[in-house]
DNA sequence: ACAATGAGGGTTTTT
DNA sequence: CCCTCATTGT
């Protein structure tokens, strides 16, 4: 046992004496106090011990103190130091918590209590409400809440600077009269596209979002997290009796991670704080360095508006480090001393310093021993995963440490797939912080059943719960009935199982399922459904357990049934919504976690992962709406604008990653695409042309591998019975018949072509493409009827349009009234412009062509009569519109010139894409030479097909895919280990 | 200095 | 699909 005591334990903070900016914070008693606690430096025991001494001293009663902090874990772990430190009873009334539970509790005292939606449930809420924010400028048919994210990040963003929706009003008639510049209100590239007209309208329609957004609140007594903060300094301006109650029991205030605060939660502060700097007895500490929320709305200013709105603070500021060696410190040094130091405009007191490591001058003899840190440069993601693992292994080896000494630290979640997947290759136990239990097998399986239980005729999810280990169907008999089904057929899954071997066993289990489950509430249900299934309980099924007990208890969920719980997932989907699995904390396994989630933890052994642009530091990405200066309340003047500011945000980014390590740094990054340059682009090439660094920083290259560990993959990873049949060969040859969009699809994903042509399992269809047959249909109609004489008028065509539309029965009732709208403007700008057309030899013609061994298929919008006996191919396009290079490079119209040749001897003039929306024509040629490489094209991908090559490709795709919840390579598994120990428990 | 081209990535997370 | 950035050639 005495083997477990390692290294941590010299560190535990106690019993080390502080040194003397330490002994100052912590004397501290009267009076504004800015503590600038670089990384290591021993912040929150100095908090902890202020208070402890505040109350020994007898300066202040427990109940006279506040300590606030931005995490609930922060405030826990906080709490527990301080009965550590003082005893339980002596911390009875202190009161420690975060600063939205602070302004809460305010709040309820007061009788303003709401009901609390998150960001997801916000979005969700609005989704389904869509119609009431009477989008105009911010919305579109094909893709009804694409800026539903950009709109509320701005009014989020208001919240944070306390900006009221009449206060933004305001500022749009300023707007309207002139007063003030026009503000950026699309993106920067197509800033020229857009009128002022059209701007100051979309700066109208963003007011009457704002309001009626918080109006629907309102009516229902809802709020946001932001609404919190916004209640209690409301509360506080307003009514002096609850400000005066709130000052007596604020006599003195602590606040940790400061550089996280935003102007709101400052303004707070400073309400409670009081008005003279006699009273003022504020205390934070921060590191503006580590400021790393600012997406959140923390401003990066924080410390300058402390400044500024306390003026007479005394200012601290600790650089003994006792977490990391010497060369780890000077790197990460030269990493953020890039940033410009806090701007501060009360008389700049603050200058950034190095950090000092306290280990190397206390162990004189070591300090000269000292790891350096490594740069390794990789080729691929693949060697970034085995180098690592290797170095890992060898690492601890060589330290004798623990798995739990070990971090490996990543920008965003997806880089670390190939290294779990090594991990796990190499028994390393590992435990992945805030992995999204959605995509891992067990959940999908368990939503498959919930699906197949109360939403039959979902075919992709009945298929899972088909596939499932106990049950009997014979693959091949499901696929062929589902291939003999005609066309039309909407039968899908459910429809065949009756018939075919093992199919009424499933049924019957689904029958008896949903007998068992009626009337019961989600996670009851999905309890039961996974004992009746025999849906192993892992971690990951648990977390998503507890998801469904959370949302039960939303403030907007009415019954709790599963299949409200189905349609609120839907939209969780959409708004791109994730289920973490929390790590469990004590155990002893190497950890993967994003930066975000390793602020303010320290490892022994630190891996960073691809430190390059654009991954890490990440590329900037432009919000939508810019938030313009005129409106901001706090008035920091800080020059930089947003680019610049993530850019800056970044590199703390970086660096609190890089002080995170104790002992060894190793950092990973592809090497440059460069000729003349092979370092990767970011901070690694700037750390390693730094002079100064060389005796500090290695640099070396991958190893080499062996192609061994290729093949044993498949091994590892038990393969489910869904990934088997989902891999079988197709039942027939898929390359006999191609058409033009069957090879796009092969194109973008093999196994997506292979589901839809091999398995033909019924997908949801787009609203785009049930638009777009609509207008087809019209089209034709409208075309036949002049070829008969008796051309349709306007009122007619858009009667028959709309009774059309309404055939196809798009789902969603506002997108259906959004392509109606839609679709009558595109058909009378259409008819208006076409009054005197040439003559139409065909319209949705189908035509087949032999090129090689396949039959290509296809169906051609329209061809009319050109000069020499020539024709105009033309097709439709209900999208987005289709540009020159579109048309210049379309297969799909190369292979409509072939077809006009051979099967009607036509010769093709030119070849049109008609874009419905602005009704443009965009005209395209073809060369024999053109149409020869549309013929290989299509024949080496046929030969792909033919060769059994359906890999899939993921992508961005996937986010729209039908099979999404069947594909097996976006599967991903839940560290075997966090497994093992849910089963112990 | 600048445009053209190709590749890689699609956040990060707490209340 | 859309956007940003690195790189290289003009």
């Amino acid at each position: 046992m005495l083997l477990l005591s390692g290294p941590h334990q010299v560190n535990s903070k106690p019993h080390i004496l502080p040194d003397p900016q330490q002994q100052q914070a912590i004397e501290h008693v009267h009076g504004p106090m800015l503590v600038v606690a670089g990384a290591g430096t021993g912040k929150t025991t100095v908090l902890i011990r202020r208070i402890a001494s505040l109350i020994r001293d007898g300066h202040a009663r427990p109940d006279e103190i506040i300590a606030l902090t931005y995490t609930d874990n922060a405030a826990a772990q906080m709490r527990d130091r301080l009965g550590a430190e003082l005893g339980k009873r002596e911390v009875q009334g202190l009161q420690v918590c975060t600063f939205h539970a602070y302004c809460n509790e305010l709040l309820i005292a007061a009788d303003r209590k709401f009901g609390v939606l998150d960001d997801k449930q916000l979005w969700i809420f609005l989704r389904k409400n869509l119609r009431e924010l009477k989008l105009n400028h911010f919305v579109r048919a094909a893709n009804v809440s694409k800026f539903l994210d950009d709109l509320l990040d701005f009014i989020r963003r208001c919240h944070d600077e306390l900006v009221t929706p009449e206060a933004y009003r305001n500022y749009v008639c300023r707007l309207e009269k002139g007063e003030l510049p026009i503000p950026r209100v699309t993106k920067s590239k197509d800033i020229d596209e857009i009128s002022d007209e059209e701007a100051l309208g979309r700066c109208r329609e963003i007011a009457f979002v704002f309001e009626t957004v918080e109006r629907m609140l309102r009516e229902r007594n809802l709020g946001t997290f932001s609404h919190m903060i916004l209640g209690a300094n409301d509360l506080l301006a307003n009514n002096p009796e609850v400000l005066a109650k709130a000052r007596g029991r604020a006599k003195f205030i602590l606040v940790d991670e400061f550089q996280d605060a935003n102007f709101a939660q400052i303004e707070v502060l400073g309400k409670i704080a009081g008005g003279n700097s006699e009273t003022q007895n504020i205390f934070a500490v921060g590191d503006p360095d580590q400021g790393i929320y600012r997406f959140r709305g923390a401003s990066s200013e924080a410390f300058d508006l402390f400044l500024q709105r306390f003026p007479d603070a005394k200012l601290v500021s600790l650089t003994r480090n006792r977490r990391s060696t010497t060369p780890i410190l000077k790197s990460a040094y030269a990493v953020i001393d890039k940033n410009p130091e806090i701007s501060s405009q009360s008389g700049a007191p603050y200058r950034r310093e190095p950090l000092l490591s306290a280990r190397d001058e206390q162990e004189r003899e070591l300090a000269s021993k000292r790891a350096l840190v490594e740069a390794v440069l990789v080729t691929s993601a693949f060697m970034e995963a085995t180098d690592l693992v290797t170095t890992l292994l060898d690492r601890r080896k060589r330290s004798r440490c623990q798995w739990k000494d070990i971090a490996i630290l990543y920008r965003i979640h997806t880089h670390r797939d190939e290294v779990a997947n090594e991990l796990a290759r190499n028994n390393v136990p590992f435990s992945i912080e805030a992995m999204d239990v959605l995509d891992t097998p067990e959940v999908r399986d368990l939503l498959a059943c919930l699906s197949a239980v109360f939403m039959p005729g979902d075919s992709a999810s009945l298929l899972r719960v088909v596939a499932l280990r106990q049950f009997t169907v014979d693959p091949n008999a499901l696929r062929s009935a589902l291939k003999s089904l005609p066309r039309d057929s909407n039968a899908g899954v459910l429809g065949v199982l009756p018939i075919i071997p093992g199919g009424p066993e499933v049924l019957g289990s689904i029958d008896k399922a949903r007998a068992s489950t009626s009337g019961l509430k989600a996670n009851s249900a999905l309890m039961s459904l996974a004992r009746q299934f025999q849906v192993p309980r892992n971690s990951a099924v648990n977390a998503f357990l507890e998801f469904a007990q959370k949302w039960q208890e939303f403030p907007l969920t009415e019954s709790g049934s599963p299949t409200e719980f189905l349609e609120y997932l839907e939209y969780f989907r959409e708004a791109r919504g994730t289920v973490p699995l929390a790590m469990t904390e004590e155990e002893n396994s190497v950890k993967l976690m994003t930066v975000h989630g390793a602020k303010g933890l320290e490892y022994e052994h630190v891996f960073v992962l691809r430190a390059t642009k654009p991954s890490f530091p990440a590329a900037y990405r432009e919000s939508l709406i810019d938030f313009p200066r005129e409106l901001r309340n706090s008035t920091s003047f800080s020059d930089f604008d947003d680019k610049t500011l993530c850019e800056h945000e970044e590199r703390r980014l970086f660096y609190v990653a890089m002080t995170r390590a104790r002992d060894t740094l190793t950092i990973y990054a592809p090497f440059g695409r460069g000729e003349k340059d092979k370092t990767p682009p970011g901070y690694l090439r700037e750390l390693l042309k730094a002079r100064e660094l060389k005796p500090v920083l290695r640099e070396r290259n991958c190893r080499e591998f062996q192609t061994a560990i290729f093949a044993e993959e498949e091994v590892l990873t038990p393969a489910s019975r869904l990934s088997e049949w989902v891999g079988m060969p197709p039942a027939s040859d898929l390359a006999s018949t191609l058409s033009a969009s069957a090879i796009d699809n092969y194109k973008l994903c093999p196994l997506r072509f292979k589901l839809d042509r091999d398995w033909r399992i019924p997908g949801d269809v787009s609203a785009a493409l049930q638009y777009g047959a609509s207008m087809h249909r019209v089209l034709r109609t409208y075309y036949d009827s002049i070829k008969l004489g008796r051309a349709k008028t306007e009122p007619e065509l858009l009667q028959l349009f709309r009774d059309d539309l309404r055939s196809e029965a798009i789902a969603d009732p506002y997108q259906h009234d959004l392509y109606e709208q839609q679709g009558i403007a595109q058909l009378k700008e259409f008819l208006a412009a076409n009054e005197s057309h040439t003559e139409v030899l065909h319209t949705e013609e189908y035509f087949n062509i032999k090129i090689g061994a396949t039959t290509l298929v296809g169906r051609i919008d329209r061809m009319d009569r050109a000069g020499d006996g020539r024709v105009v191919i033309v097709d439709y396009k209900t999208g987005k519109p289709k540009s020159q290079e579109d048309a210049d490079e379309s297969l799909q119209l190369s292979l409509y010139a072939l077809a006009a040749s051979e099967k009607w001897g036509y010769i093709p003039e030119r070849l049109e894409f008609h874009n419905l929306d602005g009704n443009t024509l965009i005209s395209t040629v073809r060369s024999a030479i053109q149409l020869e490489e549309a013929r290989i094209e299509v024949e080496k991908i046929a030969v792909k097909i033919a060769e059994g090559k359906f890999d899939p490709k993921i992508g961005y795709h996937c986010n729209s895919c039908a099979y999404r919840g069947i594909c097996p390579k976006t599967e991903k598994r839940v560290p075997e280990i966090a497994i093992a120990v849910e089963q112990v428990n």
